[in-house]
DNA sequence: ATGCACCCTGTAGTAACTACAGGGTCAAGC
DNA sequence: GCTTGACCCTGTAGTTACTACAGGGTGCAT
């Protein structure tokens, strides 16, 4: 299959299959006749694997580390729970901090008397002068 | 005050006092006969401004609007208010992406049964064969 | 006079792509 | 037989918000 066609099956770009074979995420495929790229159904099913743990926001180096591993079918998989364990860590505190950010941003807008610049609170919340 | 004085005073680096120079967010300080950038309080005032800005999660080009519309002073704060809901609004945005990333990871990790990569749920579970 | 902390400019690196520019290839339709 | 359009190729530069040098100058204390 031309990489047109594994991107759209993977809802992938072209630009960026290409940046991960460029990275060495993805295997170089073959190449047609007239250089095009010629993938097989084990690059679709790599390309799946690195799509899938992207959405679920490991980062490129996570992943990288996650495709190492599962080449090996033999090993434990306790270094996966380890990189799965302290990417949902990672996640946790995102949340966490988000929802403080929520928290103060709805207080700095429920000040607000919608006046002009002069006594806008958004504004001087932004800018304590304490 | 020199660069070094205002960084600490603001928890900042220096080079990003220079890059906030550079990109025309702080306005070029005086200088002093060795050339040395020389701050004043109003300078003290804006970058405190852009840096809980910024804590508050606020863009760069939202920062730049935000101190726009607080110089003018006879303007009403509507601007205001929008750039700041709209914020919010992707903040809660984020929060919701990433619940549900929890509740999916949180999933994956406690179907693993800690054995071999072979029958591991982990890995399965990001190359779904469906 | 020598060490050290600070300052200067300018460039390159980070993550993970995305967007060209400037070309080549292939199949269909006239 | 030729053109049109959709696809492919390489390589480079742009995005965000900094951070980290390299290679120099300055100011003050010992």
């Amino acid at each position: 299959m031309k990489i047109g066609e594994l991107a759209t099956a993977t809802s992938t770009k072209v630009e960026t299959v290409r940046y991960y074979e460029k990275i060495g995420l993805l295997s170089p495929p073959a190449r047609s006749a007239s250089n095009y790229r010629s993938y097989g159904n084990e690059h679709l099913a790599r390309l799946s694997f690195i799509r899938r743990a992207r959405y679920l926001g490991f980062t490129l180096e996570a992943v990288r580390e996650l495709l190492t591993l599962s080449d090996d079918n033999d090993q434990s998989c306790e270094a996966v729970d380890l990189i799965a364990t302290a990417h949902l860590a990672e996640v946790e505190r995102k949340i966490a901090d988000l929802s403080a950010l929520q928290s103060e941003l709805t207080r700095v807008l429920g000040s607000c008397r919608h006046g002009t610049i002069a006594d806008c609170k958004i504004i001087e919340s932004l800018a304590p002068h304490r």
